[in-house]
DNA sequence: TGAACATCTGAACAAACTATCATACAACTG
DNA sequence: CAGTTGTATGATAGTTTGTTCAGATGTTCA
């Protein structure tokens, strides 16, 4: 996990030259090696497109489907689902059961879930697909949102 | 949550004509609305990109920093943070608060550490940001992961 | 074997994004 | 007040990405 410090140098802070060298090294130090971030970049990257997440979210509710199914479900065309089940594959997102002429698609792991749920929970809405709590109205717009002009 | 249902029709499964119009019409029905899975790819893909998961990450750090050493610690230029804050702003991922003419921002909740854990730990690398184990050596690449040519 | 089927692939184009530069603005300093 | 500093913005060029089409591969069935 992060170390979680809340507590910085905020009071001596002063932004101008001089803030902190030792700090920003410190902080500098502490990213992870690039091939890291890279990857995590990569998987992230691969969940910023709302086709894949529908996608996903079928997988996460049906367990296995086959690529036909998928695109029915989603609303995608069969060449579009098997690009994106390429790249899903390729970083370990799906996994693959190859039946006759048919391949079967299922999550890898349930990381998928979580990572849904947490993104979910972050926008205010419940994580359930169906089961949308409205309640806790909308203390999300209360804050500092400005929509991008 | 998304209802945990690994049983499927896989069985009577065809995927010819009529491979189960009922189960691929309850799995559209099972579809979170357009706008919610907009939004959730719309928060992935803020994460989808090497410089802003730096930034994320210098910010779980260290709780509050200043566009000047978001700049100097990510090694990126000032200009591209302030972009990539603007839009991490509009998704309520981060928080600002200015005091004089230095702007200090901060994750908005506690939901990016939790995405990034659940993304490295999907990587198979330690969560933690220096522990990086490099044991268990690739035993990743024996899986399915075909390397897109 | 030949036809229908399920999936996969490569290439091409449009759409979206990133990085960069120049500049604008507000706040502090002298 | 003029100059400097920290940050924000708009426009642009260059790259990446998603979508689509045409076709290739491998499977089943008559």
């Amino acid at each position: 996990m992060f170390s979680d410090s809340t507590q910085a140098t905020e009071a001596e802070h002063s932004c101008a030259p001089r803030s902190g060298s030792d700090r920003i090294a410190s902080l500098t130090r502490a990213l992870p090696p690039e091939s890291i971030v890279e990857d995590l970049a990569a998987v992230f990257g691969l969940l910023g497109d709302p086709g894949r997440v529908r996608l996903l979210i079928t997988l996460l509710e049906s367990g296995e489907v086959c690529v036909h199914d998928l695109a029915a479900v989603t609303g995608q065309s069969e060449s579009g689902i098997s690009h994106a089940l390429r790249l899903l594959r390729a970083h370990r997102v799906v996994v693959v059961r190859r039946s006759g002429r048919s391949a079967f698609y299922r999550l890898a792991d349930g990381h998928v879930r979580l990572l849904l749920d947490v993104a979910l929970s972050h926008l205010g809405h419940a994580p359930a697909a169906r089961a949308v709590r409205t309640d806790e109205p909308s203390s999300a717009a209360t804050e500092d949102g400005e929509a991008l002009t």
